[in-house]
DNA sequence: TTTCATATATATCATTTGATATAATTTCAA
DNA sequence: TTGAAATTATATCAAATGATATATATGAAA
């Protein structure tokens, strides 16, 4: 059985039920996720929703119980894609534990976490890229704000921060760690909305290698 | 008269009238830049803006026409704030009129840039930062993208661009010289919005020092 | 003081929107 | 196949919301 807080909602979890209804389901969080990164929570109605999914409105509280809940499921699916995508690099985060680290050591494994997170923002294609959702949550807590922050926001910040002062060899406070940190991390996803304005000519592909070497220059200078 | 596009909406702006009603206007206008600009166009309904200016529902009507028209003249008023704020330095564009300028002279520039943006954005009380409001419309434009594109956006990604590239020395293309425009700025913008939640012990105004240099950094390092 | 443009208030409309009751249909295991 | 669970569809509700018609009040100029 699914677990809901009363017995009304069925609100269908991703374990049980039939392999088409899982299908649906699916499809209706990939245009959530889409809708409200562009848009917002209240900038989307259900009713927009269930049409570009293709199901009836009914659907959406079969699924997901209400918008609320559909909201806080494409948080969740974000933070699976984001763990999902960065696991290439999750060992960076252990190498960290085990510190103090050569700063060259250092400096190499922060190059190598922001060249993936650019990776990941920038090569999802920018419709439905989750970057857009978790920075506008940020900017103004909405329903999903715990669960990003908790999971991505924080940890990301911290284990940036942590790197930024390892490669600074102690020059740096952990607050300008932290500050430099943020605006690495933020200039990436602010970067990500700007881009449909800037790109004309050359594709969002072309801009990864050119932002990548805008960045390790960043660092190399810390 | 006011120009309307009909003789319907009586729409005033802010040359005629009486005193006490352009202080009504005014007082709606601010209640409505922070309110947008925490929640976005579809984020907040008229009759909240309306409470919280002490005005009745009407009254929004009478001033400027409709919600839309509400938001449009927050983003005349965040131009105009920007312009009047920035004002110190806007000698810098048109000294990269004469170019090419003297690469320290044109670092010192964009240093002096950098952080009069900084100051611009920090020190304004972060509920009613414009920062927030322009950052939403560009990342997915709303009824004020044009003003806010054609009137800050572009002219600040291309003034900051034609200082990069003049600061590296001919080193940097215009493509990646745009991107570490775009990088820095949504950096400065991204930040305001993260803050809040970095933010535990010291004020903003402590942060303001610390992210000057950090900017100072990278620009040095261009 | 009179007068009219300016400004504020009350009541209400039409639409949108999230949600639900309920019926019909489909899936798949026994 | 069959039957119960799972899924989809129809119709509808109640609240929220943008907007307006209309009445009242206020200010400044003649």
């Amino acid at each position: 059985m699914t677990e809901t807080t009363s017995s009304a909602s069925p609100v269908r979890t991703a374990v049980d039920g039939y392999a088409k209804g899982e299908e649906t389901r699916a499809r209706i969080l990939d245009v959530a996720l889409t809708a409200f990164g562009n848009s917002g929570f209240s900038g989307v109605t259900t009713r927009e929703i269930a049409k570009q999914a293709g199901v009836n409105l009914p659907a959406l509280t079969y699924y997901f119980g209400n918008k609320r809940g559909l909201y806080l499921a494409c948080a969740h699916a974000i933070v699976a894609s984001y763990r999902n995508g960065m696991a290439p690099v999750a060992e960076v985060y252990y190498a960290t534990l085990r510190s103090p680290l050569i700063v060259e050591e250092a400096r190499s494994l922060l190059k190598r976490l922001s060249a993936e997170l650019a990776r990941f923002l920038l090569s999802t294609p920018g419709a439905q890229n989750p970057a857009l959702f978790v920075q506008r949550e940020i900017a103004s807590p909405g329903p999903a704000f715990e669960i990003l922050y908790a999971e991505l926001w924080r940890p990301g910040i911290e284990l940036v921060t942590n790197l930024i002062m390892q490669v600074s060899g102690g020059s740096l406070s952990e607050t300008e760690a932290q500050i430099r940190a943020v605006l690495m991390i933020s200039s990436l996803t602010g970067f990500l909305s700007g881009l449909p304005v800037i790109a004309r000519a050359a594709g969002k592909t072309d801009y990864l290698a050119l932002v990548i070497a805008a960045l390790d220059g960043q660092i190399d200078s810390l």
